[in-house]
DNA sequence: CACCCGATTATCT
DNA sequence: GATAATCGGGTGT
C-alpha cells in the first residue's frame, strides 16, 4: 500500500466534488501502533446551505467543527449508541459542510476490526456508518478536530480515482429535510456499500 | 427545565 | 419490512 497524503486543498472545493472523489481512497487508524485500513466505498454530503446539515441553523458547539479547518474530523454522537465520521469540506464561498463516510472495505487489520466490533459478520463488519466508526474505535472522544491530511493516529492517504462510470448517486439516507439533493455517492456493485432504503 | 427528535443498528416477523 | 432501543443536543418556556 502506498502511503501519500492528501493535500489540504483537495477538502477545500465544493463539498459534493469531495464526497466523489472521496470514493476510493483510504482511511487509516493506528492504535497502539496497530495499523487498521479501510477503502471509502460510500459517502454523503451536506453544507450549512442545506436544511439536511447539522450546521444548517448556525455554529453550535457540538457542530464547531463543521466551520473550522477543512481536512479535519467532524465526530457526532447519534441514536445514544453510534458516531458518526464526517470530514471537513467545503469551498471557502460557505462557512460550514462535510462528508459523511458510510461505509468502508476492510483493506488491513480485519482482524483488529473484529474484535472491535464482534457482532459484525462479514458485511455487517463496515457497511453503515455507524459501524465503521466501532470497527475502527473512532469516538467522539478519540477522534474529534484530527487532521486528516498528517500522518498520526487518523488520517486517508491518496489512491487512483474512481471512474465516473463506476459510481452512482441518489438521495441521501435517514434524514427528513433535503431527500431532493442527490449527494450519496457510492462505488457501483461494491458489497460494502450500506443497505439503504 | 421540559420537550422533541435524530446523517442508526439489531432483532424480530 | 417493521420496530424498539435509548439519551444527548437543540430549542423554547
Amino acid at each position: 500500500m502506498k502511503k501519500k497524503l492528501i493535500s489540504r486543498s483537495f477538502f477545500e472545493r465544493d463539498t459534493h466534488l469531495v464526497a466523489q472523489d472521496l470514493l476510493g481512497k483510504i482511511v487509516v487508524r493506528v492504535l497502539d501502533g496497530k495499523v487498521i485500513a479501510g477503502k471509502i466505498v460510500e459517502t454523503e454530503a451536506y453544507t450549512s446551505q442545506d436544511p439536511a446539515c447539522h450546521a444548517f441553523r448556525g455554529k453550535t458547539e457540538r457542530t464547531a467543527p463543521l466551520f473550522e479547518r477543512v481536512g479535519h474530523t467532524y465526530v457526532y454522537f447519534i441514536y445514544s449508541s453510534h458516531f458518526c465520521l464526517n470530514i471537513v469540506s467545503r469551498n471557502p464561498d460557505i462557512p460550514a459542510g462535510g462528508v459523511l463516510l458510510r461505509a468502508l472495505e476492510p483493506v488491513a487489520g480485519i482482524n483488529d476490526m473484529q474484535e472491535l466490533r464482534p457482532q459484525g459478520l462479514g458485511y455487517n463488519l463496515t457497511n453503515g456508518p455507524g459501524k465503521l466508526t466501532q470497527a475502527m474505535a473512532i469516538t467522539k472522544d478519540s477522534c474529534s478536530r484530527i487532521d486528516v491530511t498528517q500522518s498520526g493516529s487518523l488520517y486517508v492517504i491518496d489512491a487512483p480515482e474512481v471512474a465516473p462510470t463506476d459510481m452512482s448517486y441518489g438521495p441521501r439516507v435517514g434524514i427528513s429535510a433535503g431527500r431532493e439533493i442527490p449527494w450519496r455517492f457510492w462505488i457501483t456493485g461494491n458489497p460494502w456499500v450500506s443497505k439503504s432504503k
